[in-house]
DNA sequence: CTTAATTTAATCTTGCGCGATTGATTGTAG
DNA sequence: CTACAATCAATCGCGCAAGATTAAATTAAG
């Protein structure tokens, strides 16, 4: 009665829960980002720019894994909203220097009660939590080391 | 010397990882599926028709928790490939019928190794994926429940 | 039977995400 | 000093995702 392990079923894949549990992760945080008017990388971004205040497009992109084909876009919307400033770099016109703005820093405030109030939504056990953590970084770490070197350290 | 935890930087996020994660996945993915010229998203549509044969929208969504307007052009360009065939249910119109065809059982063989070289990639010990897997699943269900029922029998 | 509510796929709009390319700037080798 | 390579941000095209709305079909209620 040894039902034969089937690789390509949905059920047997480590990766489709990872893409649908970040997908639904996304969508828990919309109801708090909506008060904020974010997306939720926007929110990400402005939490690297809330930490770093003054960053090139490129840093931006090592701390996210991003690159400017989506940051560019993404970074005129905030500047729009007022939350971050963009102007090119004097010593070298190539970098654009993207910096937090009073706007910007004032949001944080807003920002502030959204990682709690997300984490009674998930409802994970701390230790759970940890394990996952140091799980997730050990497979970002074992792919991103594969094709370009993200050194976080610009 | 204690530093305040800061809910709001980056590093503090158990979010981010597994948003980063998730992004990495798809992409070490994209050399073995640009040889089935299927993307990430097709790709787990086309294990649940493997699986299942014939369906309607309603029900691959409830598998991929995915919802008409991201299904209706999947669907579309798998049908212009020629894996699926899309057709109205004659007992309720409002259905379609989503079917696998013969070339889409076809490319079940081609795909056969992917699994295989995708965990080499990812390099992540059994103990650790089952963890994962487990982890990941509660958080999905406890996610799932608060808003919309995902009974996957239907 | 007719009207109203429900269900379902499709459509529309916005915003990523990424591969590929472009164009401007800077660094380097001859 | 000049040609060439490297480095950036920006742009373009395509394919998701998801919320909101629409339209058709079905079911339920009066």
């Amino acid at each position: 009665m040894a039902v034969p392990f089937d690789p390509l079923k949905l059920e047997n894949q480590i990766c489709f829960p990872l893409y649908a549990c970040a997908k639904e992760i996304v969508k828990a945080y919309k109801p708090y980002l909506d008060e904020l008017d974010l997306t939720y990388t926007q929110y990400i971004t402005m939490m690297v720019m809330w930490e770093h205040k003054e960053l090139r497009v490129k840093e931006v992109g090592k701390y996210l894994y991003l690159d400017s084909s989506t940051l560019t876009p993404l970074l005129k919307r905030l500047e729009e909203k007022g939350y971050v400033a963009r102007r090119r770099s004097t010593e070298d016109e190539r970098d654009l220097i993207v910096s937090i703005t009073d706007a910007g820093t004032a949001l944080r405030e807003k920002a502030r009660t959204v990682p709690a109030r997300l984490a009674a939504c998930v409802e994970l056990e701390p230790q759970k939590a940890a394990e996952l953590y140091q799980t997730l970084y050990q497979i970002i770490g074992t792919l991103t080391k594969k094709e370009g070197n993200f050194d976080q350290n610009p």
